[in-house]
DNA sequence: CTATAATTGTTAGTGTCCTAACATTTAGGA
DNA sequence: TCCTAAATGTTAGGACACTAACAATTATAG
């Protein structure tokens, strides 16, 4: 981007990136399924916490709001990639569960996600790369 | 993100910073003014351009859709921070002025932009924050 | 010159993020 | 116990990204 001349901010070449990445995400899952990037990381996160979560935890793990939860999910109920319902032991939360449809579809999201990790890192070194994941971790615990 | 346990993939580490920066900037500028963190960066471009340029110009920058940029513009054109004129020498094309109230605000936003810049990079030497940009820019480029 | 293609912008509809305001349930303190 | 505070989720409304379909203007090829 011109537009900073020799100053790009660094902040706005990092939302450039992953405003790219979450297209190239998006664009290379199938239409047909209704299933978009952020939902596979939905899925992502509950299979690896073996089938179900709670929206808290959900909410905690992609640090974003609990609205915007709610909206994901209601979706993706919507769409049949999971199921609620409230927790027996306490009334305030609601557990999630994948449908078999979410799992069948997790491998092939995971896959996709992967193909992106590789094309962006083609041509970095494995060195280059832990650096750079190093920093990228840094500058997430200086946002708090 | 112990989701992936350790395989967290990078791209979601990208998406996850960017998405913390979005909010931090955001939340930092003037509610009262209606003025986004993505406004800031039209208007950012535009004052760099001469006060001046057309819609293809910011779709080329920011990479974005031609939609997504005339949604922004509109906003931008009722909250009083660009004029929209056709361009005489081709009616197809749609120039953008800033207005004076947009040029009063850049300095300020500016600033809040470099704040961030800052904050992200604490405890980052300058010799890495160069790396850490140089593997950005191939990253960008290997999205095409 | 005319028909077609390319360029530029808009509209409609959707997804994902936000804040603010609200409701419900549980926990804790007087 | 009872009242208040904390935790969890929803709704409403807005911002910014997308695709698909459309409209208008300009450029180009025959």
């Amino acid at each position: 981007m011109e537009a900073f001349e020799k100053n790009i901010p660094i902040c706005f070449k990092i939302k450039n990136l992953a405003h790219l990445i979450k297209r190239n995400l998006n664009s290379s899952l199938p239409e047909e399924s209704g299933l978009t990037g952020a939902q596979g990381f939905v899925i992502g996160y509950i299979y690896n916490q073996g089938g179900e979560a709670f929206q808290k935890d959900l909410e905690k793990n992609f640090n974003i709001r609990r609205s915007t939860i709610t909206c994901l999910l209601q979706l993706m109920e919507k769409n049949g990639f999971i199921v609620r319902e409230f927790s027996p032991s306490d009334a305030r939360l609601k557990k999630i569960r994948l449908t078999e449809k979410a799992e069948d579809a997790h491998k092939k999201i995971m896959e996709k996600i992967y193909e992106i990790d590789e094309r962006i890192a083609y041509g970095i070194s494995d060195k280059e790369k832990e650096m750079f994941l190093d920093i990228l971790c840094k500058m997430e615990q200086n946002l708090n």
